[in-house]
DNA sequence: CCCAATCATTGGTACTCACCAAGGAATGTG
DNA sequence: CACATTCCTTGGTGAGTACCAATGATTGGG
């Protein structure tokens, strides 16, 4: 889908259907904009996962973020190179890496959260102020309470 | 993504990301809900335009909807052996086809809308009816403002 | 009547998301 | 030490979404 005119208003009345449309439409502007930075939304998370808790190896990661193992080897080939973590191996358990972020990291994590501003005030265009933060705590107070241990993001 | 633990709040400050989140819940559930009338996501819609804005062209179904001829016809080829639409050539343009909704499909359309307030309910379970209510309309509105020229849904 | 345009269909591409099985390296436990 | 387990990696699947090009049938305009 890749909506235009008139919808039918049977469609409009379905929530539903309308925060798909909107959830979709910012997941690709923000996938649109990480691109920028050379980054996709699974590296951004990662990154925002070790800036706010600190290092953690993969499986850690992984758990605490809902991602598969092998998919999160897809985001370290990412980050890695780009030098937005550092990955070395764990002294201790020489089996695990020690995945933590670096400035530079810190630096794009920065830049991400700059763009997913805009990216709220471009999809959330026709509320004001008061509307988007609004909608914000709704909509997180509903994530929330999204059954956690349903396997449906 | 599969969400399950505590989510790192610098992704939890991104409205983006949870609208991203809430609308691939709601779309997931909604989807498997459809699947047991035997239809998709895309087949309520096309029911959903039918019904309100009476029998069209798949050409025009495609251009209203903003779904490609080609993934029409995947539409059809649902729609039509469950005769929840009626397709007969266009007597006047024997090119086109003239699509219609049937009794049967009238009857699939409001059970879709039905299982849609089941899913609304389902995703929107943390909040109450008058805070689900301003959520529907906070999106409905965001969405209504969603730059229609833009070929993202 | 011939040509260009329109409508539907077929078949193919590309990308995302979520998941799974197999295997190598390192670990610790009996 | 041998074995089961853990951590990461490789490689693959399947569903969903959104495209695009080529073709056949039919039409209307010149």
């Amino acid at each position: 889908m890749t909506e235009v005119p008139q919808l039918p208003p049977s469609l409009l009345g379905i929530t539903a259907f309308l925060l798909a449309k909107v959830g979709l439409a910012g997941r690709r502007r923000m996938g649109e904009r990480l691109r920028g930075h050379g980054i996709g939304l699974w590296d951004l998370a990662v990154l925002a996962a070790l800036a706010d808790f600190g290092p953690a190896s993969q499986r850690e990661l992984g758990e605490r973020l809902g991602i598969d193992q092998s998919d999160l080897v897809a985001v370290m080939d990412v980050l890695v190179p780009l030098e937005l973590v550092e990955r070395t191996r764990d002294a201790a358990d020489r089996r695990r890496y020690r995945v933590a972020v670096t400035p530079a990291g810190r630096a794009t994590l920065a830049a991400a959260t700059t763009e997913a501003t805009g990216v709220r005030d471009e999809v959330l265009s026709a509320l004001d102020e008061q509307e988007r933060a609004l909608l914000h705590a709704l909509v997180r107070k509903a994530y929330a309470g999204l059954d956690p241990r349903a396997r449906e993001g």
